[in-house]
DNA sequence: CTGAAAGCGCTTACAG
DNA sequence: CTGAAAGCGCTTACAG
């Protein structure tokens, strides 16, 4: 190891970030009131006289003093960590609604910790329970799938741990839901496409397993119902939410003679999938055919026409579940609103009226 | 509240989960030795006899304890958190290292942490300090492009706190680094190119400021130059790794009436960029023009022709980067070889020898 | 409104 | 190879 001569003395303020973090009982002897207060200070306590706390809150900042979230947490028995817990959807969904839980918990001393996993494994809840129970997790988000699963969030309140379920439709109490309403972003889809003309219309679906896909399914087709356009089962495609699938329903869709002139589909990829069989037969986006998708994912701009499509608010739900998971009980009751973020078409150029 | 009647009484494997959790206690009174000698087997210390480590650790599993993480980091002063700091690249790269890190620490103890940031705000350094002090992290991964800040490296080296650094090419000593090496996937691209036959190419590079865009340009340009081949700087255009950049560089390029034949991209985003222009302008791919792109992002097989394109091995570069930093700081030293993720290149649809 | 004692579940430092 | 004591930095339960 090469001789280092010894670093130089530093400044004061250089000290303080190299030295031992203060603890409670630094700022109880330098505040001179006992660790309890200034425990009670850290926990927002009204037991606390005001000009103590503003004496002892100056002096945190000064020093810098955090308390340290592992102390706190085997004290309180819970750690100071929120749990995401998702199952492979696409990789932006993914990434936006962890963006968003960051946006919550930004500056509250929690931490967001990952948990993908495979719901089609048999033992997956057993996995999450694990892990919420090692770590002590303050509370989950779940995410769609994983959200839809009752058997999962029966454990979860089993096991005492707080969680939220972001869902297409309220499928738990308010205070540990977040709805995001696809019913009514495949509705305005089909509104658009009535409003433009189109009266042979198809949709490729996302699959039955998928509550998202059911609600898609059933906003689209009661919205047509509505204007008055019956859309028959062989106009009904289900498919697997991927590339792939979207190709092959797109393939028996526009096999036929008679084509339909306007296509909604389940997510962006399967909309991705009927542009690729459009091109290779020739068929004129959006000339002969209107196209809709949903997500509003970045692959929606990179498509060639842009791709007309719904778009979440994705980062807004993360934002909201996890936000909830912070709340104290007491608000939380208080809270009996159901909290919701709504989806909206956003229009590109991949529609125009039938030909 | 509806009155309840008391829950049915459990099985006795309903019990240890609901019950309260073993302690280290527990342990050490069921198995007749002291909590120390527990201690020293959960931290794989040698100084134990060999049966009495196995009667132990056949009773933790027996009784399904495992040690609290909160109060082990509580007593060590470091949490069993590994972090990831990132910057914003494209959310497909950053889910699969995610998703690497974690195949590292499965079943480790360990959780993951995302911590993503703005490396072109002023503070965001010490944003990372007080991420990593407050938490008392084991360590973190810096992903490109924050990893290539050495002001980074050195706050982290000060602060005393393990990191991993993913970058094209060795920044750090080896036992901190995984190199991707960019230079040689750009490489192979070049050779392909001259392989088909193409001699007027041109290069869409990634901004300055990324080593990853300063090495893919070189590697390029540098493979081409060993074939024969000069690349004038009228024929290279820096922009931003986005679709939008790449737009605006393939309008350059494509506008004068002396075409390259062939244009390989910093990455695939900036590739989609010049299937846009492409498709505007009536341009064929490949027929008459190729395009390469780097990444291997879905978005490569959504594009038609479906890009070629260079594969990174992100899921295993994240594996690596985490997994060194769970290893003893012995078991470190002694490997001394650097850990390297090789690139190759995807051959898809996008290229062939010019019209 | 404030505090002294005991404890959360582990490990370190010291003895043997 | 094994253990009793003290401590990590907080909070709870109790008293005043």
């Amino acid at each position: 190891m090469p001789a280092r001569t010894p670093p130089a003395p530093k400044t004061s303020v250089a000290v303080t970030t190299t030295t031992k973090a203060a603890t409670i009982n630094d700022i109880a002897r330098l505040a001179g009131v006992s660790k309890k207060t200034v425990s009670r200070i850290i926990n927002h306590s009204p037991l606390v006289r005001p000009d103590t706390r503003d004496k002892v809150e100056a002096l945190m900042r000064e020093v810098g003093y955090v308390p340290d979230p592992m102390a706190r947490g085997l004290a309180f028995r819970k750690s100071f960590l929120i749990g995401m817990v998702y199952d492979n959807p696409t990789a932006q969904f993914i990434v936006n609604m962890q963006y968003g839980a960051l946006d919550a918990i930004r500056n509250s001393g929690f931490e967001l910790v990952v948990h993908p996993c495979d719901s089609r494994s048999p033992n997956y809840i057993d996995g999450v329970r694990r892990f919420v129970q090692q770590q002590k997790l303050h509370g989950v988000m779940l995410v769609p799938r994983v959200s839809e699963d009752q058997a999962l969030a029966d454990m979860l309140a089993e096991v005492g741990c707080r969680y939220t379920r972001i869902a297409a439709v309220a499928l738990d109490e308010p205070a540990r839901m977040v709805v995001t309403h696809d019913r009514d972003g495949a509705a305005e889809a089909a509104d658009y496409l009535q409003t433009l003309g189109h009266r042979d219309i198809a949709l490729i679906a996302g699959p039955g397993g998928y509550r998202s896909a059911l609600e898609r399914t059933a906003g689209f087709v009661e919205a047509l119902a509505q204007r008055g356009i019956e859309l028959p089962k062989s106009r009904i495609i289900e498919a697997g939410y991927t590339f792939e699938s979207g190709v092959a329903a797109a393939e028996k869709l526009l096999a036929g003679k008679r084509r339909p002139t306007a296509i909604f589909c389940g997510n962006d990829e399967m909309a991705a999938g009927v542009y690729r069989v459009a091109l290779r037969a020739g068929i004129n986006i959006p000339r002969q055919l209107s196209v809709i998708g949903y997500d509003d994912s970045p692959l929606a701009s990179r498509l060639w026409p842009p791709l007309t499509s719904v778009r979440r608010g994705t980062r807004d739900t993360g934002r909201i579940a996890a936000a909830m998971l912070l709340q104290d009980s007491a608000e939380a009751a208080s809270a009996l609103s159901l909290h919701s973020v709504h989806p909206h078409l956003v229009v590109r150029d991949s529609c125009q009226p039938p030909g």
